[in-house]
RNA sequence: CGGGGUGUAGCGCAGCCUGGUAGCGCGCCUGCUUUGGGAGCAGGAUGUCGGAGGUUCGAAUCCUCUCGCCCCGACCA
């Protein structure tokens, strides 16, 4: 490709509502423009690179077994909702009627679509197992898209669904994806954890996400130190600590902590460390139950873990009034003495003793406090989200708490979808058997645009070869200069003859423009055609990763280039 | 949805407080010079100041409403 004939428009400045480096250097580096909030397109540049994604990713699925078939992204409400989702899935569906006025949604994710396949084709067992797949722009309406790519409302993904006769051949389907996944990720360069997930509204029994590594990334993600163990922190479990027999030592005081609103300004106050607090939390379920939760003054309460116990789907602090109401006392006063609530502890509070809690009354707390004595929790259980430096729940080891950006995600659905849409089989005596699901998901060009957040320097991308758009940068310095010209144009079409993807910067720029814009786009290997080297009957390359030089004979030059890209495609 | 911010040329921004016919840098076009890390000089084009309404002799500027976008939170394969 001749970069005159090319459509690669570059900006020199950072536009400013892009926040971290992947979209800048997207926006930049002329790869996609924002159309609306979350909605993207791909110039030639960005799409190159999401084509080699998922050229990674199809050959990968299909190695696994699974087939390419494509769905639609309209799709009837019939469908959502005979799997009860059309209620239960909210705002993120985007719904529309067509000119008969029925009811359609763009589709967010498609289990519904590809069971009703299933229950339609797969009549035996014989025909299992089967592995679905698309790759397919998905659209969900999300409250708060960023960061560009990372977290649109339209984007690319790939989605398989699994089909198994029983839950022994769905856990074999699990794991070819999540090797699968660990293949793909693995060839596009990325540093990356399968780390054990929640499995939210998808529902279903396991799940991992494939989380990249990057310090922009949204999850937080708890890994041991010593040990395999990986898991969201939305999931990772802390360990039980032994309890040591307390022996309450303090009297029981009732102080006045005026205007003390939050546990900080309470243990300020009172000269006490956070970690002797307990704080009491008014929450309310999805389902209208309210109840109390005890945590350690310096510690978060875990919705999910919250959620999983009460068997709601979510959960959220009181509003003021009622939390008023319940307690008698501003929010900021709450305490678990005489409320009459169900009282739920963080297993941490069983080992505390001599503590501090609110009072229930405007301005009051109180010091001293025991369980037992004092009052007594209905249970005691892992409620708090881990951070590091907590124990790992399977070693000796420590927790240590990463960011990461979650690019895949596979889980094991049971029969969910497959019962509530009657997708069953015959098995070999002859009766009905429901259909045992698996759902795997990959985001494209979340995939691309983390990569990018783990490969780039102040001057731009550094792509890895596998993902890079182009895979050699031929700048020719002086395209007026015949000699030069020549020279580029012989090699140019040396190496396009051998399939190696070229980039021609063929451009009458300036030749700083040139290297900046090259170091921009971050295409891996630059080779510099100039009046200079030429007359030394040399070319020269540059590594954009490492910034390695080297100078080539021109007559081997050709040959050098083809040998070392393929070296670097291997990854 | 709550809180905050912002909207002025293709991009980045100033001007707004204190109303008086819209500016800077980059980019773009023309010419000459230049040519190994975002060139120099000269000339040039480009704006319904996000939109609607109001106050005023006069509004980018003040007031009201509205829309877009960004950030924080809540939420989320």
């Amino acid at each position: 490709m001749r970069y005159s004939q090319y459509f690669l428009p570059t900006l020199k400045e950072t536009p400013s509502d892009a926040e971290v480096a992947s979209h800048q250097l997207m926006l930049r580096a002329g790869m996609i423009r924002k159309v609306a909030a979350g909605i993207y397109s791909y110039l030639p540049l960005g799409l190159r690179s999401l084509r080699k994604v998922e050229r990674i990713v199809r050959e990968e699925m299909d190695r696994s077994g699974a087939i390419e078939i494509h769905m639609p992204m309209v799709v009837p409400a019939e469908l959502w909702q005979e799997s009860g989702r059309w209620e239960h899935y909210g705002k993120e569906l985007l719904r529309l009627n067509d000119r008969k006025d029925a009811s359609f949604c763009l589709g967010p994710t498609h289990e519904e679509v590809v069971t009703d396949i299933a229950r339609r084709e797969l009549k035996s067992y014989k025909q299992l197992p089967v592995n679905l797949y698309q790759v397919q722009t998905k659209f969900r309406d999300e409250i708060r898209p960023r960061f560009g790519l990372m977290r649109g409302r339209e984007f690319v993904m790939k989605d398989a669904y699994s089909f198994d006769l029983d839950e022994a051949g769905a856990n074999l389907s699990y794991q070819k994806m999540y090797d699968a996944y660990r293949r793909i990720f693995t060839r596009c360069g990325l540093r990356f954890r399968a780390v054990e997930a929640d499995t939210g509204s998808i529902g279903g029994t396991a799940s991992h996400e494939f989380m990249v590594l990057a310090s922009s990334g949204e999850d937080a993600i708890a890994s041991c130190g010593s040990c395999e163990y990986a898991a969201n922190v939305e999931k990772a479990q802390i360990r039980t600590l032994a309890v040591s027999a307390l022996q309450p030592s303090a009297q029981l005081e009732t102080l006045s902590t005026p205007g003390r609103k939050t546990v900080e300004d309470v243990a300020a106050f009172l000269k006490v460390d956070l970690q002797k607090l307990v704080k009491t939390l008014i929450v309310q379920t999805d389902t209208g139950e309210v109840v109390a939760v005890l945590v350690r003054g310096d510690r978060e309460l875990n919705d999910i873990k919250l959620c999983r116990l009460l068997g709601a789907n979510e959960v959220q602090m009181a509003p003021e009034e009622l939390v008023q109401k319940l307690t008698g006392a501003p929010v900021g006063f709450a305490g678990p003495m005489g409320l009459k609530l169900r009282l739920l502890a963080d297993q941490e509070i069983e080992a505390m003793s001599d503590f501090v809690v609110g009072a229930n009354q405007k301005d009051m707390h109180h010091v001293g406090v025991n369980l037992g004595r004092d009052f007594t929790p209905e249970l005691f259980a892992d409620l708090r989200s881990a951070v590091a430096g907590d124990q790992c729940p399977r070693c000796e080891g420590a927790l240590e708490i990463w960011r990461g950006i979650e690019v895949g995600h596979v889980f094991k659905l049971g029969t969910k979808y497959s019962e509530a849409m009657q997708a069953t089989v015959l098995d070999a005596e002859g009766k009905d058997r429901v259909l045992y699901m698996g759902c795997y998901g990959i985001g494209v060009g979340r995939t691309l645009a983390s990569a990018i957040e783990q490969n780039h320097d102040e001057q731009g991308i550094v792509f890895p070869m596998p993902i890079a758009p182009f895979q050699v940068l031929l700048v020719c310095l002086n395209p007026k200069d015949e000699k030069v010209c020549g020279a580029s144009e012989k090699l140019y079409a040396d190496l396009e003859a051998a399939g190696i993807e070229v980039l021609l910067d063929d451009r009458d720029e300036r030749p700083g423009s040139k290297f900046k814009d090259a170091d921009l786009c971050g295409i891996p290997l630059r080779v510099t055609v100039g009046g200079r080297g030429l007359e030394r009957g040399i070319f020269e390359l540059k590594w954009r990763a490492t910034g390695e030089q080297q100078e080539v004979a021109v007559a081997d030059a050709a040959g050098e280039i083809i040998a070392r890209v393929r070296k670097a495609m291997e990854g």
